[in-house]
RNA sequence: GCGCCCGUAGCUCAGCUGGAUAGAGCGACGGACUUCUAAUCCGUAGGUCGCAGGUUCGAGCCCUGCCGGGCGUACCA
């Protein structure tokens, strides 16, 4: 047989073209070109490996009779005709209104099988133009440690990242560290009152969890000084107060005008549901007057309140304060990051940033972008972007908000690093932030508009009952006790195998690094599988399994490879792509059908940053080898007698393990060569 | 109130620009280790795709309304 073509893409087009000249061939002149043919898969792989819908086709071809232009199934038992069966093509045919075709196994494998370990490390990638495109993730804020929530913004960015790098982008990951502001003055405060100058090298204890503990006990005594105050006269006088205002009054009448509802004929109008039964009034109060109530009232507000103020102002001792705590914070987030694998090009620190954007709206101002009112606060019309009101982008006080040095950031970036392209990964509840922000940037900068982009992804929520991951209660689950929970399932596991004579000689440290290995590809997995923009229910019981869809399933399927490959005694020396013509069961055509959608993997991966997308397919490119490597029988590999069609399945085998170890690295997850 | 997102099997999730009989994993049930690692494989059961209309040759996907849930809607971050 004739070479066919020297790579997938060649492969892929001459069958695209070899339709479209078909088409041609039938008078199809109006068509708009090959690279519009909407190829999908057959439902089975007895009908053909790709089928084409031919609807579309109807009275465009001019070369067919009347009765057949317009029916679809005749368009497509005539383009069956037409096209015959060639290197490429083994079989052509159709079914009601759908073309279908085969791939000829003998040519195919061998384009792909080479392909994958010719390229090797290299395969799947540099498909597009390159750009280079900034992404921001974590983002974390100092005064706690991180927790599943944030592990699921860490693996996020780190995938998304890598999946750009290898589709063909030049990528510079960075974080902004929100080390400044009132939450870190809560934990500061606290531990001024209550620390006793403890660190943690004399507790012992990772940084981060440290000044979070401090954290949580602030918001713990605040909470009980709020409670406490809510039931004094003061609170029954603030309360009384409120409920003259606008606010209150329409609290009060609510809940009065639902009380005396209630329990009247329910039976009246059943269908309709009686709404959600509004809070008891001083309830009301109590929650929404709790801010208000730790700016103007509240002894341990006041106190962090003066630290903030103090730290604006550099004053030494704070400032000392400060940089010890976020010292130890970011020393334990360090750790954090190095475990997860996640790294970053660039870290700013919002101490750093916080003022930046302030000469941006002077500037906005003169160019008529932004507006002030009579109080002095500086706004920008929503209107303008499809947003209806305003947003402040300067306090009357003079003062910067959230948005502000978001923008200066943005610019500054710009100006330091000329990216292309930015992503933000974070949390869907900014959505509109960043619809905020993109428009105001692009009203500020022409040139800028339609270069950013916000990856918004769900939350991660506790199933019903569990209620809800807050940090601030100390309900959230922590990324280091995952971790850690997830090495001490895998170990388990391992352990319960040891008796196995495949153990054998293992030690100590290589349970543990493989234990790592597993628990952290199985929650990477877990967390990349669904895609971004899902909110998703982590149950800590049953959500980390090593079976099914896995990380630990595709590892495992990885360490087979490899010992295959190890026990094959297989070298380069032996290297011979032609005994890849000798594949022929549905089974091994099905692992090369997969090595070959992997290209597809990645640009949808890229395109639509969701490394579910990657996890998915890892999935499937493991089940359609699995069969393979348990039928003994029906596939032997090593054992085959045949030494051609033995030398085609290691190759096979080889190309599985380059496409593997690429997609699990673009998930950031680790391989291991034995299991 | 308004805006955005979501509603698919008991559970957790896929379903690409609308295309053939809506998929996977877990869980349930039944099988497969003298033979290349059983963290595996093979099989069975399980769904009026929230409800009602509409567009289309064709709708889980598009449009409208309704119901249910989440998140926003700060001169917070």
């Amino acid at each position: 047989m004739n070479e066919v073509s020297e790579s997938i893409q060649d492969y892929s087009s001459a069958i695209r073209s070899t339709v479209w000249d078909a088409l041609l061939a039938l008078g199809g002149h109006d068509l708009e070109g090959p690279s519009t043919l909407n190829f999908g898969p057959t439902p089975n792989p007895q009908m053909g490996d790709l089928a084409l819908p031919c609807f579309v086709f109807r009275g465009k071809l001019a070369a067919l009779d009347d009765k057949a232009r317009n029916n679809p199934a005749a368009i497509a038992a005539r383009l069956a005709a037409q096209i015959q069966p060639n290197a490429w093509l083994e079989a052509v045919g159709s079914a009601g209104p759908y073309l279908n075709l085969t791939y000829r196994l003998s040519s195919l494998a061998q384009v792909v099988v080479r392909e994958a370990i010719e390229r090797g490390a290299a395969f799947g990638g540099a498909q597009v133009e390159p750009q280079h495109v900034v992404i921001e993730f974590s983002a974390p804020n100092t005064n706690k440690p991180q927790h599943l929530g944030h592990v699921r913004n860490n693996v996020l960015g780190e995938s998304v990242s890598r999946c750009l790098a290898h589709w063909g982008h030049r990528v510079t990951r960075v974080n902004l560290v929100n080390d400044r502001g009132i939450h870190i003055c809560k934990s500061m405060l606290a531990y001024q009152l209550w620390g006793d100058g403890c660190s943690p090298e004399s507790l012992g204890q990772k940084g981060d969890h440290l000044v979070g503990d401090f954290y949580v006990m602030f918001e713990k005594r605040f909470r009980e000084e709020y409670d406490l105050w809510q039931q004094s006269a003061d609170g029954d006088a603030a309360f009384a107060n409120w409920s003259q205002t606008p606010e209150g009054r329409k609290a009060v009448e609510g809940y009065e005008k639902w009380r005396a509802t209630k329990d009247v004929e329910p039976a009246v109008d059943a269908k309709k549901k009686p709404g959600r039964a509004p809070q008891e009034p001083r309830a009301q109060f109590v929650s929404g007057y709790r801010d208000e109530y730790f700016n103007a009232v509240s002894p341990l507000g006041t106190q962090a309140r003066a630290l903030l103020v103090g730290w604006e102002a550099n004053e030494p001792s704070i400032r000392a304060l400060w940089s010890q705590l976020n010292g130890w914070v970011l020393e334990g987030f360090n750790q954090t990051y190095a475990r997860l694998g996640v790294r970053f090009d660039k870290v700013y620190y919002e101490s750093q940033t916080y003022t930046l954007g302030k000469e941006l709206v002077q500037q906005g101002l003169e160019r008529g972008v932004f507006y002030k009112d009579e109080t002095g606060a500086v706004f920008f019309d929503t209107e303008s972007i499809g947003l209806p009101g305003t947003k402040v982008v300067q306090r009357s006080d003079g003062t910067s908000v959230y948005i502000t040095q978001d923008l200066g950031t943005a610019l500054m970036r710009h100006a330091e690093l000329g990216y292309e392209r930015m992503i933000y990964v974070v949390a869907n509840e900014q959505d509109y932030h960043f619809k905020v922000l993109f428009g105001v940037l692009g009203a500020l900068e022409k040139e800028l508009e339609g270069r950013f982009e916000h990856l918004s992804y769900g939350m991660v929520t506790l199933p019903r009952g569990m209620g809800k991951m807050k940090s601030r209660e100390g309900t959230a689950v922590d990324a280091d006790e995952l971790l850690d929970e997830m090495k001490q399932l895998a170990r388990k596991e391992i352990e319960a195998k040891l008796v196995l004579e495949h153990y054998t000689g293992i030690d100590e440290v290589e349970i543990g690094r493989r234990a790592e290995a597993i628990g952290q590809a199985a929650l990477k997995y877990y967390l990349l599988d669904v895609s971004p923009a899902s909110t998703m229910v982590f149950d800590p019981e049953k959500s980390l399994d090593f079976a099914g869809r896995t990380g630990a399933y595709c590892l495992y399927a990885y360490a087979r490879t490899r010992s295959l490959l190890r026990k094959s005694g297989w070298d380069d020396s032996q290297r011979d792509f032609a005994a890849l013509a000798m594949l022929r069961t549905e089974e091994e055509k099905r692992v090369v059908k997969e090595l070959m959608a992997f290209h597809e993997a990645v640009r949808w991966a890229g395109e639509s940053r969701d490394p579910s997308r990657i996890a998915e397919y890892l999935f499937n490119l493991c089940k359609s080898f699995a069969f393979i490597f348990t039928d003994k029988k029906g596939h032997p590999i090593i054992s085959c007698d045949d030494p051609t069609l033995r030398k085609a399945r290691i190759q096979l085998v080889e190309a599985l393990g380059v496409v593997l170890a690429i997609g699990l690295d673009l998930l950031g997850i680790e391989t291991l060569e034995e299991m």
